[in-house]
DNA sequence: TCAACACCTAGAGTCAACTCTAGGTGTTAT
DNA sequence: ATAACACCTAGAGTTGACTCTAGGTGTTGA
């Protein structure tokens, strides 16, 4: 079973160009093309299109996934690089919910603190009421860095 | 107190560049400059920055953080547009932590596959193991789809 | 047979967010 | 008074990841 450019536009929802990029870039090794030079994608193809579309979702480069999958073709002797890898991309991806959990909390008080703003209409009254310089007191090292 | 560019670099860790940047977007309409054109950034300069730098780590894109300084410079009157930029922010914020925590499973899930097949120095052993294989059953709808 | 259609390549264009270059000004230490 | 230094502007260049254009090929239904 083989699957034309457009079947794989319709499946994966990449557009056509950005499919035939992938392949200019490495990532798609393996693209049969027929005698016309048209290409046949194999359920093999669209397995990797789903690694792709993982390692990309966790923030890797092209260059970095096409690093990968080089490390793949060349088989075991790589197994130690592809665990690395996936080591520090678990740990960048820690990192990085860490810092969305920080980054959230200062939202979510720019939140509430519109929304009795809006209540009030006026960020200056809503901004200086208890429950609110408390809130900030809690969520916050340094609040008068964030009364903008 | 004022501050040269040179300060604020190293206060913020920003370039200068991006400084002059950020400003020639409109992103920091009441630096001051001296006489010979010299900028002199405030404590409200700075605290400025903090919250351009809040918003942008919140994926604001540059553009974005000129509406919302807009807006709080027309005062009381926008007061519904800000609360509303912020609520979906902290909605984007959500979606991409669930996101975040989908991606973590399928790259923990890789790491625990290649410590083993590092261990035992072939990459298909390690993947058939049962242990292996009923974990890929538990964490994915399609697992078949994740054996690059 | 001929128009519509899906596909092809090479290479140019786009976008965001910087980053740097060239050429100049103003201030300060020796 | 001159060299070093920090600063200035306008505008060009960079990077990553696409996205599109121009010009062409191959297949298929009326």
């Amino acid at each position: 079973m083989t699957y034309s450019i457009g079947d794989v536009v319709k499946k994966t929802g990449l557009s056509a160009y950005t499919l035939r990029y992938y392949e200019k870039e490495g990532l798609l090794p393996f693209v049969k093309k027929n005698a016309s030079g048209v290409r046949a994608y194999s359920d093999e193809d669209l397995r990797w299109l789903t690694m792709i579309e993982c390692l990309k979702d966790s923030g890797l480069q092209i260059k970095e996934i096409r690093q990968y999958i080089e490390w793949f073709n060349e088989g075991d002797s790589t197994l130690a690089q592809r665990l690395s890898l996936f080591e520090n991309r678990r740990k960048i991806l820690e990192k990085e919910m860490a810092r969305l959990t920080v980054v959230m909390n200062k939202i979510r008080y720019k939140e509430l603190l519109y929304r009795e703003a809006v209540r009030v209409g006026n960020l200056d009254i809503a901004t200086n009421e208890r429950r609110f310089m408390q809130l900030k007191k809690k969520l916050f090292e340094s609040p008068d860095d964030f009364d903008k």
